[in-house]
DNA sequence: TCTATTGGTATGGTTTTTCGTACCAGATAC
DNA sequence: GTATCTGGTACGAAAAACCATACCAATAGA
């Protein structure tokens, strides 16, 4: 398949059965790895500010709780999402930011947006 | 907020905390409402084939139960993103399509698309 | 009469997610 | 000596999601 595909491109070749028949759908596993109640938001919030401390992030997911924090931030690295930074202090500090695979998300949200604009009254 | 708006806007205004403090974000109802295992692989199914039969989708989705098909298709159907079209024969025949507003949600099925031509190997 | 067909529903059980609470280190301020 | 700070962990309980199975209507065909 090819690197790259207009939008014109793949709304032509989204009817055909070329994306999901050879099993190398670019869709399907991209959905399955962002499912799950907060990955996508904790990613979104991370578009608008990074990088953002652990409580920072939990304040602005309330009400997350520290476990449903941490497991989605240890999924979401471990996929190459995000880059969990930690320094050596007392009181610790970690720091949570974007790697360039989950920055380039971004279209996503943007796309995301614009349909909420039309439909979200 | 406009209701349209490029991407370069959007990378600059998302930096900003106009899109959520306002609590008329357009992102996170979104997110809210296309969470669950099944919604968007039924959608994106309906992009790329359009409309479905029960059955149909059944099979496409392996190995979804009847249980969860009809739950979600419920759900998308009262988001308006799913129409059911019932045809009174024997044996029954129900076909389902997009509204528009379902078909709208395209362009974040090519960016996905996008995203994992990218990275997904 | 018996079977097959489709698009479900009903029931109950299992598995996965999610939540609530308590707890920890180790330095600093009181 | 005690409370406070942060970024978690551990544990069990509750809730939600998910699943398997059986069943239904109503007609056509054998």
């Amino acid at each position: 398949m090819n690197q790259s595909m207009t939008y014109e491109e793949f709304q032509r070749r989204v009817s055909s059965v070329i994306l999901t028949e050879n099993g190398n759908c670019p869709v399907t596993p991209v959905i399955q790895m962002l499912q799950g109640k907060w990955k996508l938001q904790i990613i979104y919030e991370l578009c608008i500010q990074s990088p953002m401390r652990f409580g920072e992030l939990k304040k602005m997911l309330t009400p997350i709780t520290n476990t449903m924090l941490t497991n989605a931030l240890k999924e979401l690295e471990g996929d190459g999402l995000v880059h969990r930074e930690q320094y050596n202090e007392i009181p610790p500090r970690v720091e949570y930011s974007l790697t360039e695979k989950g920055r380039d998300l971004l279209p996503v949200f943007y796309a995301i947006s614009q349909w909420g604009m039309k439909y979200i009254p």
